[in-house]
RNA sequence: GGGCGCUUAGCUCAGUUGGUUAGAGCAGCUGGCUUACAUCCAGCAGGCCGGGGGUUCGAGUCCCUCAGCGCCCA
């Protein structure tokens, strides 16, 4: 039944209840694949903030999923939660005031305090830490779950999973396993990227370029042969003590006399030889660089490239650690005075080190000149506060550099939305310069499904690796012991130990869908969603969660994990800012769709082209309310035309307006299905809403009148029938956006949720195919002159026209001829001549009565 | 340094393979209580389509170039 005053309040939570009863979202996984959409939804990272930015890019999908339901789709679309890694430890870490401490045993009694003290941290166990950590992801996917409902998603929340969950685990070890077993994963003991404070290994993918002031220092190197010096310059004096050579480029005449000389180092007296490397740059600095190991990522190449030795300084902790100078490895001219020298500087940070080292320098005059201030790029950890370090540690990789071809190739087949996005995946492949680190030495995470065997001696033999059998994962190494030895012999002299890293959170992220899609736990399941048909996600993280998804589906199966990847833009602040925590404009979604809806908060987001960058703009939510109040009333008159007849049959339109509408309707729905299969929400909101907005602003004023008429004629049947099948067409056009107002408009007039019902379709429509005949428009044209002569005369609407003379070609007269009846009734005119000419209307309005007082 | 995207009305943006007079919404202004809706309706005004050059009968749209902004990669 329609109600007397509509309105938009209390749908959220009606209709979000309803749809939960009835499992109106629910996979049917025994429909065929063909039958199946499947969704790869990006698991949002439960400890950071909620974010306006989801409510965006997740309104883009809800709006295709939707559609592809309607289009008879049984679509699997599942919420999963990223909640291992390091932002949550963090998160952990301040929310309860403690710190992990692997070494402690696990205490069964432990509570976190009730008010957490700032500075003093308790040290937890490793299990009670990641007790801790799934605590609070708990509480934090409750409020996520309560926002996707209020905004409502249409997930099937019976297919929820969580990263760190069993399901997670298990594939993420099973994955591994296999990959090891293959050989695509390796151990080795090298330089790697490593975040001081977290104190672990990080991936190329997550490293960032900072611009960070430093300057060039110029030091001289004294030749062995006597001849005097050269100068160097370098960033990074405090490494001096690792330097293990000079480098220029082969082509520069200014040190090619030199090469295959050597020259010792300043304050440490070791001779280094002078080399040649095409990555040595003339231009910079004085030409020559000195390789240390190490400074950077081309250190790491000279090194190995060039076949130099290992003189590690940096600590995993950031400090400079012991230099044993005279032993082997560390020979130098007078170890005493490299002792000396050094002695100055063991034991500090990098930044106190530089600052020591330059005043050495000074002293002995092997600082030329004063340091140059510069401003270059340093490599950071994304989340790191600290320039990163490289230190040689034990780790293992994917080998994904191998894949280049495979992985470009891949990238080419994939069907990206927007177009260009793929660019960014192209120029990550290409730019791939190491293989991909899956382990980190934190706690909160799926652990490496791997024990070492201990020698008789105790010493590790990590060549080795003993590894569980798939039926017994997920396995925690540190708590369970691997086939053939007894717990008693962990740590002991011919025992085992497990392995402590844990996975890169991106190597349990970029197997959603063999996690999402129950891969081995459920076999026929999984063939049913995969390979799945859309990944939606962000642009920032292409090289990291796209990629590596890719990686991991073409090593386990050789295909691309799904055939289409929309990305979103980003939401950026009311004053087109990107929005950071620290600038402090995050928009909190919550209290914009308390005071908008959701559906005026969708329609926002609904219009963010694929792709784009869009601004919170609480004017375009308000614009989104005022569609959903007009669908609303236009529905009530719409329907109270009908009362309580039947709904007259599409048969029945008759009238040549009416007809109009309906074809111009038909290629309305034509345009949105061809949008929506291009994954273009955006172009199909703006049709229908334009159609809609004319609909009500002329057609059904034109045909108010004849519509209110006897149902029993034709004319007052044709215009209700056109009415109600619009009004069908429509609600179902905008169910994908507006999935309440929709729904609950629906609920007045149908049986069964608007959002199981099917897709409008071509034959739904009387004549086949509907020709647009131009009488609508026409129609509209006058009526637009009418008013257009009311409102310049500052009249009211419902002033009387005495006569309307409308000048036009033959063929259009007689089109308009249809609706001259329509016109005067919708313009309040007693007759309209119809006059074959130039093209004009004019307008005369009835006289204004006497004022009556 | 290489690449990608953007630049259209005061603001936010459409403009699909080149084709009448460049559109919408918001804001502004002027009117109107017209029985679906005043949470509404009608109308008006507002633009060298970033600059320059070229291709074409015809360019917001294609090509070249310059500038600014944003991003990706090194």
């Amino acid at each position: 039944m329609t109600p007397e005053k509509p309105s938009l309040e209390g749908l959220e939570a009606r209709w979000s209840t309803k749809w939960a009863q009835d499992e109106t979202y629910l996979f049917d996984a025994s429909k065929d694949r063909e039958d199946v959409f499947s969704i790869d939804t990006p698991p949002p990272t439960v400890s950071g903030s909620l974010h306006i930015g989801h409510v965006f890019s997740y309104t883009h999908t809800d709006a295709i999923a939707r559609y592809q339901r309607m289009r008879g789709k049984s679509v699997f679309y599942p919420m999963g939660w990223d909640d291992n890694g390091l932002p949550t430890e963090r998160r952990v870490e301040n929310y309860f005031g403690v710190r992990c401490d692997p070494s402690l045993a696990y205490d069964p009694a432990f509570q976190p305090p009730e008010t957490p003290d700032e500075k003093t941290r308790i040290s937890v166990s490793r299990p009670n830490f990641v007790e801790l950590c799934l605590k609070l992801t708990q509480q934090d996917e409750e409020v996520f779950k309560e926002l996707w409902r209020t905004l409502g998603l249409s997930v099937d929340w019976s297919l929820e999973y969580a990263t760190i969950g069993e399901t997670a685990q298990r594939a993420s070890q099973r994955a591994f396993l296999r990959q090891l077993a293959r050989g695509e994963a390796y151990q080795a003991e090298a330089p790697t990227l490593w975040d001081v404070d977290f104190r672990t290994a990080v991936s190329q993918a997550e490293l960032e370029d900072r611009e960070r002031p430093g300057a060039y220092h110029r030091l001289a190197f004294a030749r062995s042969d006597g001849s005097g010096s050269v100068e160097i310059e370098t960033t990074r004096p405090e490494l001096l003590a690792s330097c293990v050579a000079l480098v220029a480029h082969p082509d520069d005449p200014r040190y090619q006399p030199l090469f295959s000389t050597n020259v010792s180092t300043p304050l440490f007296g070791v001779n280094v030889p002078v080399l040649a490397h095409e990555l040595a740059d003339p231009e910079k600095g004085s030409g020559i660089a000195m390789i240390c190991t190490f400074g950077d990522t081309t250190d790491v190449v000279w090194w190995r490239e060039l076949s130099l030795p290992t003189r590690t300084l940096i600590s995993r902790e950031g400090r400079l650690e012991h230099a044993p100078f005279g032993e082997q490895g560390w020979e130098c001219n007078s170890v005493e005075a490299a002792q000396r020298a050094y002695a100055e500087l063991e034991g500090k940070t990098v930044k106190q080190a530089q600052a020591r080292i330059v005043e050495m320098l000074t002293e002995s005059g092997d600082l030329i000149g004063e340091p140059r201030p510069i401003t270059h790029p340093v490599k950071f950890y994304e989340k790191g506060d600290r320039p990163l370090e490289i230190v040689t540690s034990r780790q293992w990789f994917v080998a994904t550099q191998q894949m280049r071809d495979t992985l470009l190739k891949a990238s080419e087949q994939l069907h990206w939305h927007p177009d260009f996005m793929s660019h960014r995946l192209r120029t990550w492949i290409e730019g791939l310069n190491a293989d991909w680190n899956i382990s980190r030495q934190r706690f909160f995470g799926v652990p490496l499904p791997l024990w070492y065997p201990l020698n008789d001696d105790g010493s590790v033999n990590y060549s080795l690796p003993l590894s569980p059998s798939e039926d017994r994962l997920p396995i925690d190494p540190s708590t369970d012991a691997p086939d053939g030895y007894e717990e008693s012999q962990r740590g002991a002299p011919g025992g085992f130990i497990g392995d402590p890293d844990v996975m890169d959170t991106w190597a349990t992220s970029s197997l959603t869908p063999q996690i999402a899609g129950r891969w081995e736990d459920d076999p026929e399941f999984f063939a049913k969603v995969f390979p799945m048909d859309v990944r939606p996600q962000a642009h920032e993280i292409i090289r990291t969660w796209l990629f590596s998804t890719i990686v991991r589906s073409e090593l386990e199966f050789g295909v691309l994990p799904w055939s289409n990847a929309t990305i979103s833009g980003w939401v950026l602040d009311p004053d087109r800012k990107k929005m950071s925590k620290s600038k402090g404009n995050v928009v909190t979604p919550l209290p914009l769709l308390e005071e908008h809806g959701a559906d005026a908060v969708r329609y926002w987001a609904a219009n963010g082209r694929p792709g784009t960058d869009t601004a919170v703009d609480a004017g375009q939510m308000k614009v989104g309310r005022r569609l959903a109040i007009k669908i609303l009333n236009a529905s009530r008159f719409a329907l109270g035309r009908l009362g309580e007849n039947p709904v007259p049959p599409s048969s029945s339109i008759s009238e040549p307006i009416d007809l109009d509408l309906i074809a111009q309707l038909s290629q309305l729905v034509e345009e949105a299905t061809k949008a929506f299969d291009d994954f273009d929400y955006a172009r199909a909101l703006e049709k229908t809403e334009s159609f809609f907005w004319r609909f009500c602003d002329d057609y059904v004023e034109l045909v108010k009148t004849r519509a209110y008429g006897d149902p029993s004629s034709p004319a007052t049947a044709s215009a209700q029938a056109t009415l109600a099948l619009s009004l069908s067409v429509l609600l179902r056009l905008f169910a994908p956006f507006l999935p309440f107002v929709t729904e609950e408009v629906w609920s007045w007039w149908q049986e069964g949720s608007i959002h199981r019902s099917p897709w409008p379709q071509q034959s739904e429509f009387p004549a086949d195919p509907p020709k647009i005949s131009g009488v609508f428009d026409e129609a509209s044209e006058v009526l637009g002159s009418i008013r257009r002569e009311k409102t310049t005369a500052k009249r009211s609407m419902r002033t009387r026209v005495d006569v309307v003379v409308v000048k036009n070609s033959a063929e259009i007269l007689a089109c308009l001829r249809a609706a001259v009846s329509d016109i005067c009734d919708a313009g309040g005119a007693e007759t309209i001549d119809l006059v074959e000419g130039t093209p004009s209307v004019s307008v005369t309005l009835a006289p204004e009565e006497p004022a009556s007082t």
